[in-house]
RNA sequence: GUGUCCGUAGCUCAGCUGGAUAGAGCAACGGCCUUCUAAGCCGUGGGUCGGGGGUUCGAAUCCCUUCGGGCACACCA
């Protein structure tokens, strides 16, 4: 169906037109003087210079064509000239009632969905999740569902980081400290055991002591990559090793991701494609597009209308082992193959802007993806501490995402078992779910884009702008409904009547820009949107319920109206919830 | 240095395809529970929208400039 605005400018529009004046002029926007009006039109002042006319006789003669519109209540031309509108009573019933029985609330689908690859994941499996992996999860967690929702086919590859550096680092330090294992042995030639030589929180460990190492000793880092080499050249127990620490590492990671509700349909990563490289590099070469500089093998990607110096994309470093680069262009080259995506989307840190810059118009000038091809980079900011500094643990280390998690659930637990009379285990329960919503909500309401603040406390709490405030408006809705059900109340055979009153009124009205909201959130890529949207849809619900006693209610008909506005509130807010990624409980 | 993003209330953030009195939340203060979850609702105080210039009938929003900060700038990912 049409969205609420879009019929009211059509409205707004024909009346401008009867009146002499350019259609055009006639675009509505949401009222920015709620006290005034629900809606508002500002064309008249537009129009003032076109006509040599005084922008208030304008709206007077738009107006008065206004006077029996079946959309509008009101129309009144205001100075300096302003359209102050107001949404007819019935007709916003109307509009709601086929929301109500309409697919996702008359959300239009597109013509051509259009098929799309998600990456954004970008886990290593040298090391475990930290925080830094949190806002690529949550925001392409909900960029994917949103998307979807919207109509679009979308694919999820968590992509994982499992063919650079980190790999030779992990299989350097394992041969340091158990030299005899037989993976090291170049003339066994037998089975390699099934079963991994350490355990996932040996891994945890042995990566950064690596790090740490290779940073301060040379040439361990020069064994380091000489392993890493050696890996992607297919030396066999290397290749076992390497088996055993992805195999490992995964289970780990789908249980982490899991318990964020986040969800990939691909388990690829950067080794998925080691075979397409020498080709790719051939082709490349044969192209005509990289060349040797300084050892490397390099493509250009200056364009001349730059404003910046842009360094060339390498190819293949000077020792010939592949890179970052190497593999993300040949994971486009494998998903053109696969899935003939029509956009492939990558969140990442946005201090990785450039770097994306250089791949898309690597694969772009090397002709990896179609002309009309779209490639998008979504950069989000950093996660930092109270202090304005990037988020880390109380001693000064990077804090693990699985001890956060656990860190936000200890202390949603704390406040319920504080707050509300209820078993340790369904306390357990709740808090969990409620303090998902905590951590998500105060990521996505923020704009992705953007560095925040974590802020524990604020996040967690039960007041204001958060997670656990929405969910306590579902919670006190569905409390409502399951009495009604209980009363003998059939959910079924309710319907949706002229709001009695202001805030029932705004109620709806907020309701109704359901489809303006979600359109913006995926055309812009922007979750903080829908955010906002229950933040308010909240807020309006909150006003509505102090005011307004529903099940005391005496007038059946009304009654049943109300439990109808509740009912369709209900699933809005839960559709939305889903969209960011987290669930309502039905008590807390 | 070059590029880029940001600077809005004490704090955390919206608003930015130009419109009327710049909005929320937190914090502070004051009200509202015999009645559907008071983890709620209502109200009060708090702002040279970093500074300066320009475009416009109208600028937090667009342009220029300046100050302050973040980030990036080929063999890491």
């Amino acid at each position: 169906m049409e969205q609420l605005i879009d019929l009211l400018t059509l409205e707004i529009q024909n009346a401008f037109e009867a009146a002499g004046y350019d259609r055009s002029l006639g675009r509505v926007t949401l009222s920015n003087r709620p006290d005034l009006c629900e809606y508002q039109c500002n064309g008249a002042m537009a129009g003032a210079k076109l006509y040599h006319k005084a922008p208030v006789a304008i709206a007077k003669d738009v107006a008065e064509k206004l006077a029996d519109s079946a959309v509008l209540k009101e129309a009144a031309a205001v100075p300096p000239g302003f359209l102050n509108l107001k949404v007819s009573e019935n007709f916003l019933t109307g509009y709601l009632e086929e929301m109500a029985k309409s697919p996702k609330f008359g959300l239009k689908m597109p013509q051509v969905p259009l098929k799309i690859v998600m990456d954004y994941g970008g886990a290593n499996i040298a090391k475990p999740l930290h925080v830094g992996h949190l806002r690529s999860a949550i925001i392409g967690e909900s960029l994917k569902r949103i998307r979807r929702y919207a109509g679009h086919e979308v694919i999820g590859d968590v992509h994982l980081g499992d063919w650079g550096m980190p790999m030779g680092l992990v299989i350097t330090e394992l041969k340091e400290r158990m030299p005899d294992l037989i993976y090291f042995d170049d003339a066994y030639e037998g089975e390699y055991p099934a079963e991994a030589p350490f355990t996932i929180s040996q891994l945890e460990e042995i990566y950064p002591a690596a790090s740490a190492r290779s940073k301060a000793d040379p040439e361990y880092k020069a064994r380091a990559m000489e392993a890493t080499y050696k890996l992607q050249k297919g030396v066999r127990g290397y290749r076992a090793l390497w088996n055993h620490i992805r195999e490992v590492s995964v289970a780990d990671l789908k249980k982490n991701y899991s318990s964020l509700k986040v969800e990939f349909d691909l388990w690829k990563g950067e080794s998925s494609v080691h075979e397409l490289i020498p080709d790719m590099v051939a082709s490349m070469k044969a192209g005509g597009y990289a060349y040797i500089s300084d050892g490397a093998l390099v493509v250009d990607v200056k364009e001349d209308t730059d404003t910046k110096e842009i360094p060339p994309c390498m190819i293949l470093k000077s020792d010939g082992a592949s890179l970052y680069n190497t593999t993300d262009l040949a994971t486009i080259q494998e998903r053109m193959a696969l899935y003939h995506p029509d956009e492939l989307v990558y969140m990442t840190d946005k201090r990785q802007e450039l770097y994306f810059e250089q791949v898309f118009r690597c694969a772009r000038k090397t002709k990896l993806v179609e002309p009309d091809t779209k490639l998008t980079f979504i950069g989000f900011g950093t996660m930092n501490g109270k202090d304005g500094k990037p988020f880390k643990t109380r001693d000064g280390g990077v804090m693990r995402l699985e001890n956060l998690v656990q860190e936000t659930k200890n202390e949603m637990y704390q406040k319920i078992i504080e707050g509300r009379e209820m078993s340790e285990e369904e306390a357990r329960d709740v808090a969990d779910i409620v303090a998902i919503s905590a951590l998500k909500y105060g990521d996505l309401s923020n704009q992705a884009s953007k560095d925040y603040i974590f802020d524990m406390e604020r996040f967690t709490s039960f007041e204001g702008d958060t997670g656990p405030y929405l969910l306590y408006t579902i919670v006190r809705i569905k409390s409502i409904l399951a009495k009604y059900a209980g009363q003998g109340g059939d959910l079924k055979e309710v319907r949706i009547r002229d709001a009695a009153g202001d805030s029932e009124k705004a109620l709806m009205l907020q309701i109704a820009q359901f489809q303006t909201m979600i359109t913006a959130a995926s055309d812009e890529l922007a979750p903080h949107k829908i955010c906002a949207f229950l933040y308010e849809l909240a807020n309006d619900f909150n006003h509505f319920y102090h005011e307004t006693k529903i099940l005391s209610e005496e007038d059946e008909t009304r009654k049943r109206g109300l439990i109808a506005l509740l009912l369709l509130t209900q699933r809005v807010m839960e559709t939305c919830i889903d969209l960011l990624g987290f669930d309502a409980p039905d008590k807390m």
